[in-house]
DNA sequence: CCGGATCCCCGTTGATACTG
DNA sequence: CAGTATCAACGGGGATCCGG
């Protein structure tokens, strides 16, 4: 494709401008099909291994079986998880990442360290805000 | 901070424990907060110029006046956003983006550039998935 | 008139129970 | 174990109302 962008090569106007076109409409049409953070939690939490329903259950705290059952049809339907079910009994399951899907950690590593960089001016912010806002 | 990470040093498992680990509490709180996607576009959109309440709902397509409103004053609380309202008739109320604020873009950038690149698959996948699944 | 607060309706989510 | 079914609760969208 023709996206193959030098990103520090980029100015700051082309970058806005970039998620603000297609970006924007990919992003959107990304984060809406998949559920948003929770996309990025599963993709995340599979990362290159294969993984079992349950383990991915208890990996992601505060996710809902059904909620993470959703997620992860999503994940297949978009190609960036593969499933994999074992006639067994008790049945077992495997999720792993697709090459497709590996290359979405980049993209959340990126989130994942603004994140943490950030989360104390936010907690601040927040005390600030919530302290004389009411 | 003692996050400053050196990308392309990271081994693919050490990004993915980033992410499952503080990282994944900070994405999540962010994320949680923010109302995830949101965030991004609002962010995007704003980018390094004062905007109008207005003229933020129509550059960006398929959000509601309310959560606008919302993601506005979520933003606020985080001091991503700063607001201005002018006591005039009629009212003018301005966003922009704080220093803290601008920092999101270039995570934004990341995912938007994987969005767009990646888009084309996924788009695949969804006709492969939804001709043989049914 | 603009920004946004409120109200109502509906889709999505979560908790729980049940099944292959 | 890995889901599906069901129902209640919450959150978001849209229309409407309102203060400045």
């Amino acid at each position: 494709m023709s996206v193959t962008v030098t990103r520090s090569a980029m100015s700051e106007y082309e970058k806005t401008c970039l998620i603000r076109g297609d970006g924007g409409r990919a992003i959107r049409g990304v984060l809406d099909r998949n559920g948003d953070k929770r996309t990025l939690l599963v993709v995340a939490t599979l990362h290159g291994e294969r993984m079992r329903f349950t383990e991915l259950l208890h990996r992601i705290p505060g996710i809902s079986q059904r909620m993470l059952t959703l997620t992860l049809r999503h994940l297949e339907r978009d190609g960036l998880v593969g499933r994999t079910a074992y006639a067994e009994v008790p049945p077992r399951v495997e999720y792993e990442l697709t090459p497709v899907g590996r290359t979405l950690i980049e993209p959340a590593v990126t989130l994942a360290e603004w994140a943490i960089e950030h989360n104390p001016d936010i907690e601040r912010s927040h005390q600030a805000y919530d302290t004389r806002g009411g």
